[in-house]
DNA sequence: TCTGGGGTCCTAGGACCC
DNA sequence: TCTGGGGTCCTAGGACCC
């Protein structure tokens, strides 16, 4: 057996978690540059609020007056979700974390009672990492998911729901909603209901080979999976990433070459520092930028994808890329965006053949990588950068509500104040 | 004025080869 | 001039996820 245990708007939770004042209010985080709706406390969703709704116009919603608007923390939400997982590996064997906010555990062999140690588990998390959360059990991911929807539907439950009994599958298949299945998404939604079927058990009484038929493999595996045939690996290794990205849209729109210039220099900085920490590196890199496209403006977009010497050396990226946006320019758009995708990556350790006559000594990049990655680790970000990277760029994101980075910065620290 | 960012997997179709 | 079958690799785009 499986299970999923999911925080309870994750990020609203986060930011409660510091603050008692938001526990009883309306709580909504944005997104980067304060632009839509990410996630929604119970009370600001039962306002009529919407997932991805702008900002710039739901905060002008009379009936969304006492909501509390906050800009997203990521900073505090990675270390928030590597608190509940810490938590879960002291009681559970094994753990596959899936996002940010949920992880997979695997129930396998456990005799206890599995909606009793659920409970428990909810109990610790919530007393330990400050996360309300539900869980969800089931014999494949994909039904633990869904359990963990119908526990999460149940505001007034106890916040775990069990799908392991074909019994139990048989009586709520039918009043359950396709959307609420893992891997069913609007498009495979609207074919389905074309044939008239809209219910989960509408779906599992369908043939596989007619599944597939309509929406491929991924569909058939997902209608296995519904079925109790688990398809979907449990590992708690995350297998090696194959891309990695830099995207921002701009807080205000770039108009000039020294301003794409510098965003692009600071994407591709960030992006070799990922690339570092992941012990990886690139072989290819994609370049692009755009306008907006709700501003009406005249609009451009292009990309370029190029092949890079492999590496993971920050000049060597920052000066790929600014090359490549410099191909990609065109003078007279107002750009609302760009970014930096760095493609092919492949284990530091596990080096192909290397080149023969590299441009940068191998060795010497990553002596000064290494010292550049330890200086801004203990002195903060960007404390050492490329000479093309800007300090406080102009271009740089809105952020107007933003909460301190309670666990990860010293200078944040909450102070207490016992008398 | 103001509409996110970062991923994976699958398929179709083109280029190329024998 | 006629005209096949089978295969690989790559890329773009779609779909989905959080």
């Amino acid at each position: 057996m499986f299970a999923l245990i999911d925080g309870n708007s994750f990020y609203c939770s986060c930011e409660r978690a510091f603050d008692p004042r938001l526990r009883t209010v309306p709580v909504v985080v944005l997104s980067n540059n304060d632009g839509c709706v990410i996630a929604r406390s119970h009370e600001a969703r039962d306002l009529g609020l919407k997932m991805g709704e702008p900002y710039h116009l739901a905060r002008r919603r009379p009936e969304l007056a006492s909501v509390v608007w906050k800009s997203s923390n990521y900073v505090l939400y990675g270390d928030m979700s590597r608190r509940m997982y810490e938590v879960l590996t002291e009681r559970v064997a094994r753990v596959e974390p899936y996002s940010i906010d949920e992880m997979f555990l695997d129930f396998t062999d456990r005799a206890d009672d599995l909606t009793a140690l659920s409970v428990d588990l909810r109990a610790s998390v919530r007393r330990i990492a400050k996360i309300p959360t539900c869980i969800g059990i089931g014999p494949t991911k994909t039904l633990a998911k869904l359990a963990n929807r119908i526990a999460k539907a149940d505001r007034q439950g106890p916040g775990v729901f069990d799908l392991s009994s074909a019994e139990t599958r048989a009586r709520v298949f039918s009043a359950l909603d396709l959307g609420d299945v893992w891997g069913l998404g609007r498009a495979s939604i609207d074919k389905l209901a074309r044939l008239g079927v809209t219910s989960v058990g509408h779906f599992t009484a369908l043939k596989s080979d007619q599944v597939r038929e309509l929406l491929t493999v991924t569909g058939q595996r997902t209608h296995a999976e519904l079925l109790g045939i688990p398809c979907f690996e449990f590992t708690t290794a995350p297998p090696p990433k194959k891309s990695l990205a830099v995207t921002r849209s701009f807080g205000q729109a770039v108009t000039s070459w020294e301003g794409m210039r510098e965003a692009v220099a600071a994407y591709a900085n960030r992006a070799a520092e990922k690339l570092r920490r992941h012990g990886l590196q690139a072989r290819a890199m994609q370049v692009f930028m755009h306008t907006s496209r709700f501003s009406g403006d005249p609009s451009y977009a292009n990309q370029v994808t190029l092949a890079l010497e492999p590496t993971a050396d920050s000049l060597a990226l920052v000066a790929s890329a600014t090359r490549a946006a410099r191909a990609l320019w065109r003078d007279g758009y107002r750009y609302a965006k760009a970014g930096i995708v760095l493609l092919d990556l492949y284990q530091q350790d596990e080096q192909p053949v290397a080149d023969l006559f590299p441009s940068r000594d191998p060795a010497k990049s990553a002596a000064l990588m290494a010292a550049l990655d330890s200086v801004n680790q203990r002195f903060g970000r960007n404390t050492l950068r490329p000479g093309a990277v800007a300090a406080a760029p102009a271009w740089g994101m809105r952020r107007s509500s933003l909460s301190p980075c309670y666990t990860t910065r010293e200078t944040d620290l909450m102070q207490v104040i016992a008398c």
